[in-house]
RNA sequence: GUCCCCAUCGUCUAGCCCGGUCCAGGACACCGGCCUUUCACGCCGGCAACAGGGGUUCAAAUCCCCUUGGGGACGCCA
């Protein structure tokens, strides 16, 4: 078998969407499956819309992904010449010609046929004056009347189009630059290109391109076209759904395995499982498990597998990703083994990066905000006598392991009767703010001796402050 | 409007090609319970779907047709 070389083309007038990043996936995955090769191509020749910042913003967003090229990036606005020549080529053989029909004119024949209830299409009226290359003239494709056209698509199955539908096209602009279709053909056949997987909104150009690969006299690659990517109210996913670019979930604090494994799962799937890694993905990729229906883009579950991949992931290789997310909290993110010890205890309570940096504001802070209703039902007269306890045996205590800090705390419910609930709540709301949090003893041995008795004397003199005021 | 595609729990999906093992399985969300120093994790249980109608067949989620619903494309955009 030939190697299989895939390609992701985007336009450069926006960011990276996650439906362009699903397509790029596909197609990623399926090189690195097979062993092929994955091209990136720019598809700039609408100059008025192109722009670099938005390119570059593309490359970012694969990067972050994890998604690599082999070849690349191309881009079509440095490739004018070659498209010239097979325009050329198709109009020496016949299968294209020059038309001089207005802008206007065209206009008014789609008002035409849109009233009428038809199909809008060209009329041929240049299609055999036999024209010459004029001052506005546009090159149009000679599509044939009768018979029909047939995509094999390896996702879809047959589809066949009447080629009555179809139209004598254009495939040159009058200013002389080339037209998607064209170029599209142009470049899968000079780039190798020899399974076209994309979004099922190309479709109906499909049938046009296959007549242009014919015309040019060359095999046909494999085409793969996958649903779309919809909104919760199942209609194209758009901004009005929420975040649709890719770098948003980085921001967010997603991980890009999550964000893989959900994309590529969105529409694609091996039996039962949802976890996948990135290797796994590689390994167990096929187009015949592409699904046929267009799936709703469901940020909950998004959320639940990025939960998963912060649990899988070490701590360790966690750290430098939850940086930035600590540095935008304001935190000290020096030590980056105290940062990974901070991990080990919020991975398994986070399904973001940015709810784990929000939840390590008391391993960070040392001023203890405390939530109203904390303070009210755990800082209370009550809890003087056991925090005082605690202080004593904390104090004198040898080393700060967990165990450790067991038995201390088990001295303290001795000593006061009280069951270990009673004394870890308030030590929780003293040195948290909050009755939520991960495991005491844990959290006791990383934020350290000196920070904890502070924070617990604090505590304590608050409760003092409240009895007097009331 | 014309053409094309699609149709299993609220959502993502398995099963469909090669009918019986499916009074339809998994996951997210939701609701209970267990565990427990809180929250979470984990575990156990629950709720919840073959769009409708005709065929074919001993038998249909699975095959065929129609209807309905949804999506996409109809540019000198990509």
């Amino acid at each position: 078998m030939d190697t299989i070389i895939t390609r992701f083309p985007p336009s450069p007038t926006g960011y990276l969407h996650v439906g362009g990043a699903r397509t790029a996936l596909f197609n990623w995955l399926y090189a690195r499956h097979t062993g092929g090769k994955f091209v990136l191509r720019i598809e700039d020749t609408d100059v008025q819309r192109s722009t670099q910042a938005s390119a570059d913003a593309i490359f970012e967003a694969l990067e972050w992904l994890g998604i690599d090229w082999d070849d690349g990036p191309y881009f079509q606005s440095r490739r004018f010449p070659v498209y010239e020549e097979y325009i050329q080529k198709i109009i020496d053989s016949g299968n294209a010609y020059y038309c001089s029909c207005s802008a206007e004119k065209l206009e008014a024949m789609r008002a035409e046929a849109a009233a009428a209830g038809r199909n809008p299409k060209y009329d041929g009226t240049c299609r055999d004056k036999g024209l010459s290359k004029g001052e506005n003239t546009v090159v149009r494709f000679k599509a044939p009347f009768m018979g029909t056209t047939v995509i094999e698509d390896v996702v879809k199955g047959s589809i066949v189009f009447q080629n009555s539908e179809l139209d004598d096209f254009i495939i040159q602009r009058s200013d002389g630059l080339p037209i998607y279709n064209l170029a599209v053909v142009v470049d899968d056949i000079t780039m190798g290109i020899n399974t076209v997987i994309r979004g099922d909104d190309h479709v109906s150009n499909t049938p046009k391109q296959i007549l242009l690969y014919k015309a040019l006299g060359h095999p046909l690659p494999t085409f793969g076209h996958v649903p779309m990517v919809l909104g919760n109210d199942r209609t194209r996913l758009s901004k009005r759904h929420g975040a649709t670019s890719v770098t948003a979930y980085r921001d967010m604090g997603y991980l890009p395995e999550a964000m893989i494994n959900y994309l590529v799962r969105l529409g694609w799937s091996y039996g039962d499982q949802e976890f996948f890694t990135r290797e796994e993905l590689i390994e167990k990729f096929s187009l015949e498990n592409i699904g046929k229906s267009a799936g709703v883009f469901d940020m909950e579950k998004l959320q639940a597998l990025n939960g998963d991949h912060i649990k899988a992931a070490p701590p360790a290789k966690l750290v430098s990703s939850l940086i930035p997310f600590l540095k935008a909290e304001g935190y000290d993110i020096r030590d980056t083994a105290y940062i990974e010890a901070v991990i080990k205890t919020l991975n398994i309570r986070s399904k973001t990066l940015k709810e784990m940096a929000a939840d390590a504001r008391f391993y960070f802070e040392d001023t203890v905000v405390y939530e109203e209703e904390a303070a009210k039902k755990f800082l209370k007269a009550a809890s003087l006598d056991p925090l005082k306890a605690l202080i004593k045996e904390l104090e004198s205590l040898g080393e700060f392991s967990e165990k450790a800090l067991e038995d201390a705390f088990k001295k303290v419910m001795e000593q006061t009767n009280l069951k270990l609930g009673k004394i870890a709540q308030p030590v929780r709301v003293a040195l948290t703010g909050k009755t939520a949090s991960p495991g005491i003893f844990e959290i006791i041995e990383i934020i350290g001796r000196e920070r904890v008795l502070s924070r617990i004397r604090k505590a304590m003199e608050f409760i003092e402050r409240r009895k007097e005021n009331a």
